[in-house]
DNA sequence: TAGGCCATCTGGTCCT
DNA sequence: AGGACCAGATGGCCTA
């Protein structure tokens, strides 16, 4: 067992702790490290890949680390647990060649260990009896049945999100990453808005919205605020990759845009962006801004809105939790809503459906309503109010 | 047909 | 020991 003060300066990130509740020991190994390490530091064709590691030099990172790289390091110690995948396969199928796998390891990893091997430690192999494979086999379907269902929840998660970004469709959902990134975006927007005070322009505001996004879902949010997606996007690629509120010269303040479904009581079909594809959307930009312009909550194009969540109160919240009149709807000034199905669809084929999973037969944790209290609504109280105020004027 | 996206299985790791 | 979480692998589906 080394001791902590034998652990050599120039290993980044390793606390005597460490060294301790590790056991790692063999001087040998250590020195091998260090010079792995000290290979690394003089070797500059290295030192990009090693700096790709996000806060490697932290203790967290240090901590981290260990799980693979000093998994393998370690094997000299015969942690069986560290074997891998091919160990856990002969553990089920009952092999028999174990053996022989635990020398290989020993010997491609124990280069210098000087003759004196140590012990093989943690818990010894138990022969597999077919009880223990029937065992292992319940546990992993168990386990497999498990990851599904958190993977659904995390797709219902995903779906709601969707439903709350500026750009929602049925018929055409945003990819994962891409929900996350409108979702970053969004918030980001609203953000600035807040602080602020100002009302972007709807070119920025798409810009914005469309940082790091594909050109499909750029194009679609363009479809979404109903804007030809070239405006922006060759002011957007002169940008770089920088994220901030765009250009003021590309500002168009008192552009005259205004989405037709606000004014008028059904959002026409065929009005969407260039590239999107028998989906009509209405703008989340208009539905912020336009202020007085209320779509026609009777109308079988009204689905409800798949909006962005209303912050009146400081509280994000889904109205759709319980049903509410038309015109309480109408007390939101700034929520929004998209058709994101064509406008000569039936209404029986817009009954909205806030279920995705959470509602709809979910059983999981989605059933929690959304948004409420996600943020402290106390502290916050103050800044939706003027947020509240700045749209009402 | 290549590429993107997705669901699922699987093993590893951490935590209780 | 078992559950949660994660990431890699794989195969299916869809679209340009």
């Amino acid at each position: 067992m080394a001791a902590a003060s034998d652990v050599p300066a120039i290993w980044p990130g390793i606390r005597a702790d460490d060294v301790n509740k590790r056991a790692i020991a063999p001087h040998s190994v250590l020195r091998r490290r260090v010079a792995m390490l000290t290979r690394l530091f003089n070797d500059q064709t290295l030192l990009p890949d090693v700096q790709k590691f996000p806060g490697w030099m932290d203790d967290s990172a240090s901590d981290d680390s260990k799980t693979k790289d000093d998994e393998h390091e370690q094997c000299p110690l015969g942690d069986e647990d560290m074997k891998g995948s091919s160990r856990a396969l002969s553990e089920i199928t009952g092999d028999d060649d174990d053996d022989e796998e635990e020398e290989m390891d020993e010997e491609d990893c124990g280069d210098d260990v000087d003759g004196d091997k140590p012990k093989r430690r943690g818990p010894k192999k138990r022969k597999m009896t077919p009880e223990r494979i029937e065992r292992s086999k319940v546990r992993r379907s168990k386990a497999n049945a498990r990851e599904r269902t958190r993977m659904h929840d995390l797709n219902s998660a995903l779906d709601n999100l969707r439903k709350v970004v500026p750009c929602y469709s049925k018929t055409q959902k945003l990819s994962k990453i891409e929900t996350l990134r409108l979702a970053r975006n969004y918030i980001w927007t609203l953000g600035e808005i807040l602080r602020n005070g100002k009302r972007p322009d709807v070119v920025s505001y798409v810009q914005t919205l469309c940082k790091g996004l594909s050109q499909p879902t750029t194009n679609l949010v363009a479809g979404c605020l109903q804007i030809n997606s070239r405006n922006f996007l060759t002011e957007q690629c002169q940008e770089g990759a920088r994220f901030h509120v765009p250009n003021p010269a590309f500002s168009l303040h008192g552009f005259p845009y205004q989405c037709p479904r606000l004014s008028s009581p059904q959002c026409p079909t065929g009005s969407s962006g260039p590239t999107l594809r028998n989906h009509s959307y209405c703008s989340s930009y208009d539905a912020m801004y336009a202020g007085g312009a209320s779509p026609d909550y009777n109308s079988p194009d009204y689905e409800g809105h798949h909006s962005p969540p209303v912050c009146v109160n400081g509280n994000f919240s889904h109205r759709q939790q319980e049903p509410v009149s038309p015109n309480a709807e109408r007390g939101y000034h700034y929520s929004m809503h998209y058709s994101g199905l064509s406008g000569s669809r039936s209404s029986a084929a817009h009954g909205l459906s806030y279920s995705s999973g959470a509602r709809g037969g979910g059983s999981h944790s989605e059933n929690v309503p959304p948004f409420h209290d996600v943020h402290g609504s106390n502290e916050r109280a103050p800044v939706y109010e003027e947020l509240n105020a700045f749209f009402h004027t």
